[in-house]
DNA sequence: ACATTAAGTGATT
DNA sequence: AATCACTTAATGT
């Protein structure tokens, strides 16, 4: 939660991720009721079991989501970039169930927070809010079903690299600053094969390893 | 110098 | 591809 942002700076921060997709008295509705929120690199921001009453819009930055077992076991489902909302929260909240996934934050970022009362009458009133909500849902529904194929379909050393890869892109870094047992957990497999396979990367000519990082040659 | 944590390796299932 | 058990290397105090 953050004070010191003066009201310009929140102000244009909304215009400039939002304006383009919402209408105006939609925007001065959510200038209103919106707090920002900074939340530092992999800070929780939602855990599984939360109950929420906000929804968060990342304004900037990204946003990691996943799913959790009982026994802490993880699976990375997707990320949220600027300007997008995660349609699960919605869900969540609406119903004022449980939430069912993780989300945390790749890098520090910067979040909108929306009670969720305003929801449905938004949903009522603004023909953009509910065109961006079912987008939201698409995108979501989309890159789910990406990564059930990565998992399905696709061998460990192949997901390893679009993981590597899709890191890169967000993150706007070829150089990736992450340990073996953090990226054995997203892609759940274990520190040991990961490992493995990051040295058959590397001999192949694909990255560079160092500890703590990972060096890509090319995305 | 020592402890801690990350990464590498061989063997086994 | 996972797990165990162990080694080696890097880093913080």
């Amino acid at each position: 939660m953050t004070r010191t942002l003066s009201n310009d700076i929140k102000n244009q921060l909304i215009h400039d991720s939002l304006g383009y997709l919402l209408e105006d008295t939609l925007i001065e509705e959510i200038i209103r009721v919106g707090q920002l929120r900074e939340v530092e690199a992999d800070d929780i921001i939602l855990n599984v079991g939360d109950n929420m009453k906000m929804i968060p819009i990342v304004l900037k930055g990204s946003i990691k989501v996943s799913r959790e077992s009982n026994d802490g076991d993880e699976l990375l489902l997707y990320y949220i970039e600027g300007g997008d909302t995660c349609a699960m929260t919605l869900q969540c909240c609406v119903r004022n169930s449980a939430s069912e996934i993780k989300a945390t934050s790749m890098e520090k970022s910067l979040l909108l927070m929306i009670p969720v009362d305003m929801m449905e009458s938004w949903m009522q009133k603004y023909k953009s809010w509910r065109e961006y909500i079912l987008q939201s849902y698409h995108t979501r529904l989309t890159e789910l079903m990406e990564t059930v194929d990565a998992i399905a379909f696709m061998r460990l050393d192949e997901r390893l690299l679009k993981y590597l890869v899709d890191q890169a892109k967000l993150l706007g870094s070829l150089e990736i600053n992450l340990t073996h047992q953090k990226i054995a957990e997203d892609l759940h497999s274990s520190r040991v094969v990961i490992s493995r396979l990051l040295k058959q990367l590397e001999i192949k000519g694909k990255i560079k390893l160092q500890r703590n990082r990972i060096i890509l040659g090319s995305i």
